[in-house]
DNA sequence: GATATTGTGGACATATTAAGTCTGTAATTA
DNA sequence: TAATTACAGACTTAATATGTCCACAATATC
């Protein structure tokens, strides 16, 4: 019950992104030193973040990451999404019965979980920061 | 991000302890029986219910498991929390900033998710179970 | 176009945790 | 006393998360 660490370098570099350069592109060697994690496994989290779109990616010298336009209106969720996938946390029952109580109630539960996350987005959390200390 | 199976067999038991018999004792082998689970192993879990005051054990003949007296007030939190433990969802940072906004958000909205779990008791499950079919 | 730089992909290895087993012991009843 | 049942701890196995390695593709600079 608790989020990976891959999911937490996630969310700390899209913030991270977001708050110094939304505009230019990073390299993972950077990012990855910030949150002090090795490169070629953050590449691989960035990678999923490229494929579900949040973040782009570019080869070569002076190549790396940025955040797509629009940014601002990404939400903590889809960034958990994209690391962890979508399974429901009442995953564990074979018996997939659609009256059953017990994941009536988890999934009722869990979807109020979700729809916070959901309306927490990027670009509330980098106006909040700045004014204190960074990551 | 998902629960365990411990928990689940747990919610199961409780439940079935609830509907069936809330004052007979129950052996673990025909708790085991009905969730194609080994008795050592829900035993295992049985013992954590009844550390953490929810399950009442008799050893000896006749033996077995009851639910304590106001089960009804026993609610879904309880018997997760007895079985996974307290940690939160973001107890993956090794930084603890209390200022931080990532932890702050992602545990708004646990509490949300806990808070509805907190309002769930077995007491209103075992109600709307009978009409449907158990377990 | 050659070369350096940077991301991507997949196979692999390691670490951590969950799930399950085995066996002996303690408690209770008949 | 003998049978029954829960409890405890060490142990094994399975599943998943975390991390590494290396070859390759894409891009920029010269
Ligand atoms: S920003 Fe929050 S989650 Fe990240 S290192 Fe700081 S305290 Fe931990
Ligand atoms: S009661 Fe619910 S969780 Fe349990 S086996 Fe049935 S469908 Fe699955």
């Amino acid at each position: 019950m608790k989020l990976s660490k891959a999911t937490n370098y996630a969310l700390h570099t899209m913030l991270f992104l977001a708050v110094t350069s939304p505009h230019e592109h990073v390299g993972v060697a950077k990012l990855a030193e910030k949150q002090h994690v090795s490169p070629t496994y953050l590449s691989k989290i960035l990678t999923k973040l490229v494929k579900s779109g949040m973040v782009i990616s570019v080869s070569g010298a002076n190549g790396g990451y940025k955040l797509i336009q629009g940014w601002e209106k990404i939400s903590l969720l889809d960034v958990i999404k994209a690391i962890e996938g979508l399974s429901s946390m009442s995953d564990n029952c074979l018996n997939h019965n659609p009256n059953c109580l017990i994941q009536k109630a988890i999934e009722s539960a869990e979807n109020k979980f979700l729809n916070e996350l959901n309306q927490t987005h990027m670009g509330d959390l980098a106006n909040q920061i700045g004014e204190t200390s960074l990551i």
